[in-house]
DNA sequence: ATAAAGTAATTTAGAACTAAAGCAATTTCA
DNA sequence: TGAAATTGCTTTAGTTCTAAATTACTTTAT
């Protein structure tokens, strides 16, 4: 069995192995533990959702988040606000964009307002195809999630929440601060 | 040097966006929203190491874990157990080991019960600054889950642990399985 | 108005992976 | 035994991203 996927990010013994819960350290290196974990929790399901798109729908994830994002704004998204909302480069918009349009999913259209700019949108097949697969992808997440039950859903939802707030405010210090 | 990110992968309407809770939908795509969270928390925590480990020691993530692992076993690995633990394929190894003897950090020495197998170690050299960054490394992910008591991180270490169970089991189905 | 600075998209070169093919050594088994 | 299959590593070609430079346009400040 293979322990997992974790990256091997394992930096402690085999704390992070399977069944061993390594408690001879007590709560020692307990942030560490829990990091190696949530990576190899995430890495799992990632990889294993890629594997899935690939399979099924021949689509990469990149692609398929692309065009979730452009599935909540009917009415299109600059190239710019895609760069963003998936954290990629500029560049890396402009090659999917590429290849969604080369396709017939995704359609460009110039700015009204500024010249320099595009505005992408799904087409109708595009918008058709994406809602199917992202049925799908639902229905993998609940399979893949099922091991856990609503009230642990609930508290890991709610812990991460507070994780995420944390890590945006280290990364965002109020404006005159040093970090 | 960031991957990517997050990205975005979010389906929901603004179900994961920070400070809305969006509860209109109840509990409805729990499961979904608790995957865009759980993405979301640890591409943000993994850039953030990415980013740190090249500032501060010019690394990059593959090679620190690359030399995590190696760092557990002081009596040196097959590259074949790299590949392995690593999650990465057995050319990338190559690679990796490549630039790591390049730099005096690692050494190949051949198997002496097998001729087509290498046994890779760290140097002393290696070893050394293996374990400065690996303190450094710790520092930085205390301070990253600093946000979370001692008991949610048990929480979610417990939780996460139930889910890797479930993971492992859907893809290592009983011998005789179909799945 | 116009020079300077800023912004949106693209292009380019390169990093970090993968999958598949190849080579050499080892194991299996009829 | 020895032919066939397997294994460990390397090589090659291709994918998906990045950072930095470039081009074209827009905004800002005087």
């Amino acid at each position: 069995m293979n322990n997992q996927a974790d990256p091997s990010r394992v930096l402690l013994n085999q704390a992070d192995e399977l069944g061993h819960e390594s408690r001879a350290l007590g709560d020692d290196h307990a942030a560490l533990k829990l990091w190696l974990r949530l990576l190899a929790c995430t890495t799992q399901v990632e990889d294993e959702i890629r594997r899935r798109l690939r399979l099924r729908f021949g689509i990469s994830l990149p692609r398929f988040d692309y065009m979730a994002q452009l599935h909540r704004e009917p009415g299109g998204l600059k190239m710019k606000d895609l760069s963003r909302r998936l954290m990629v480069t500029g560049g890396n918009v402009t090659g999917l964009t590429d290849e969604l349009e080369r396709e017939g999913l995704v359609q460009r259209e110039s700015s009204p307002t500024d010249r320099r700019s595009w505005i992408v949108r799904l087409t109708p097949q595009g918008r058709d195809g994406f809602e199917a697969m992202a049925e799908e992808h639902e229905r993998w997440i609940l399979e893949l999630f099922a091991g856990l039950d609503a009230r642990a859903v609930q508290q890991l939802y709610s812990h991460l929440g507070t994780l995420r707030v944390h890590l945006v405010r280290l990364q965002e210090p109020t404006p005159e601060d040093k970090p």
